[in-house]
DNA sequence: TATTGTTATACTCTATAACTATA
DNA sequence: TATAGTTATAGAGTATAACAATA
């Protein structure tokens, strides 16, 4: 009967799946945020930082602050787009590519330890469901 | 392939069950987080604003402004406890708890919504799956 | 000494508005 | 006129440190 609110556990859930990322991210100077824009950016094809983005679900004003970083860090590098000098193209530089494998290995082991309660077919599971909802 | 980090699905998750709940509860006058407070307020044992707080994963200096906030809208009301005048006993009024059935249905009809997506048992799992992790 | 509530303060994350340069 | 990126700024939301009252 007492029951917990769906937005308490998601937002909890996340907040204790934080907890096991943050750590392990560590070793990779990066944080959880920065992960994700690497992770968005691992596709051979580039992507204009706006695009990048877009994928995210982040405003562009946020997205520049997160580049500038992960380009401090040589791990992402701008250059002009080719056809509209508007637009940047954000790429993994050969170290944030190295980097980004290492850190998905330890982020695929956070998550698995954060599923570790459910038994396999109901980790598979919570994932399929939540990507139906989002 | 283009496969979506488990922290992405779990927080746009909750971004979009608050883009409902949100305006779910705009006529009760409180937001999400205070419904929280609310709703964690519900049971007939009085509790101490620690307690809640508590209860809610939220910290104690955080606790104050929601409590006063809600104390201002009559919806809550502080007491000495009776034993330990440290503490305050944090109680619904009866507005508080008229408005907390209202918006408790209205929390539910968001939730049904965001969860529109999924078949019944798939809705009732997603949830058993979520209970079980945090 | 430790705990509860409070206040002041600071930090993180994010968005809005205004600007530059391109289209 | 509209778009991409940038900068400055402001607003949530939250936490830390210091204090008063009480245990």
């Amino acid at each position: 009967m007492s029951r917990r609110r769906l937005a308490y556990l998601l937002k909890h859930a996340n907040l204790r799946l934080g907890e096991l990322t943050g750590p392990a991210l560590e070793p990779y100077g990066i944080d959880g945020r920065e992960f994700g824009v690497m992770w968005a950016l691992r596709a051979p094809e580039p992507a204009s930082q706006l695009e990048v983005a877009q994928r995210l679900g982040i405003d562009r004003t946020t997205m520049v602050a997160m580049v500038d970083a992960l380009e401090r860090k040589k791990l992402v590098e701008r250059r002009p787009h080719p056809g509209d000098r508007r637009k940047n193209i954000v790429e993994l530089t050969g170290h944030g590519r190295d980097t980004l494998d290492g850190a998905a290995r330890a982020v695929d082991a956070a998550e698995e330890e954060f599923l570790a309660a459910l038994p396999g077919d109901d980790a598979r599971l919570l994932r399929e469901l939540l990507d139906r909802l989002v």
